[in-house]
DNA sequence: CCAGACGTTGTT
DNA sequence: GTCTGG
DNA sequence: CCAGACGTTGTT
DNA sequence: GTCTGG
């Protein structure tokens, strides 16, 4: 699963690795822990690229009962398909969700640890996520959502936990965003990515609290 | 036909 | 235990 | 994902 | 909205 990550890059930094344009009023903040239901980065292709804040949790356009969007932070690659919560926004409405880093609960038998993930490399990525547009019955106010899709475990992860989020290879990363391609040129996408590039450690459990958010988050403990 | 679900994770 | 909020 | 709430009545 | 279950 992929329930907390990391999005610290500056706005500019994020919008030349996506070659995104970046709205001017946009002020986006380092984050060092970024949980479902906040407002953070995607990036989406309409006209052209262009990096837009979205909140974390999906909601269907039928939707009725905002608490839906707690359930669908993640959605499953492997099933994704034959979801009514998902097909809709799997057909024209993909996006790239960009991160420096994620987390994963690692159980042992002294308790839950905290891991944070992050390329070798030490660059930006992409996460595929979906997104939507949804009228909030209430108030009639349109709210943008997304979702991240998790993948089955690599050779690193699986000691730490049993998913992943699905890390989109910087080539097909366009691929993922031509909402004009069908199932048969994403599918293969968003298989786990390769070991090799990823590396682990473990963090402080502060964490842990949502509330919490420094950059003393990611220092290995 | 209408009513009710529609999801993931983890745990059992 | 389960749901909501972040 | 984890943290924190989870209820009513009446009174301030 | 659309599909499944009754």
């Amino acid at each position: 699963m992929c329930g907390r990550y990391t999005i610290a890059a500056h706005a500019e930094q994020l919008a030349e690795r996506f070659g995104a344009a970046l709205p001017s009023e946009m002020l986006l903040q380092p984050r060092y822990n970024a949980a479902p239901l906040q407002m953070l980065p995607v990036v989406l292709q309409d006209d052209g690229r262009r990096v837009a804040l979205f909140r974390w949790g999906l909601m269907p356009r039928w939707a009725k009962d905002p608490s839906i969007a707690n359930k669908l932070i993640n959605a499953r690659a492997e099933t994704l398909e034959e979801k009514p919560s998902f097909r809709d926004a799997l057909r024209r409405r993909r996006c790239l969700v960009p991160a420096d880093g994620f987390y994963e609960w690692q159980k042992l038998p002294e308790g839950k640890i905290p891991m944070r993930m992050t390329l070798r490399s030490g660059e930006l990525f992409a996460m595929a996520g979906l997104w939507e547009s949804w009228k909030d019955p209430a108030t009639g106010e349109l709210l943008h959502t997304f979702t991240i899709i998790t993948t089955s475990p690599n050779e690193l992860m699986s000691p730490i936990h049993n998913r992943m989020p699905a890390i989109l290879a910087p080539e097909h990363e366009a691929l993922w965003l031509d909402q004009s391609a069908g199932p048969e040129v994403w599918r293969d996408l968003l298989r786990p990515c390769p070991a090799e590039i990823l590396r682990a450690y473990p963090v402080s459990s502060q964490v842990n609290n949502p509330r919490v958010d420094h950059p003393s988050l990611i220092d290995a403990l």
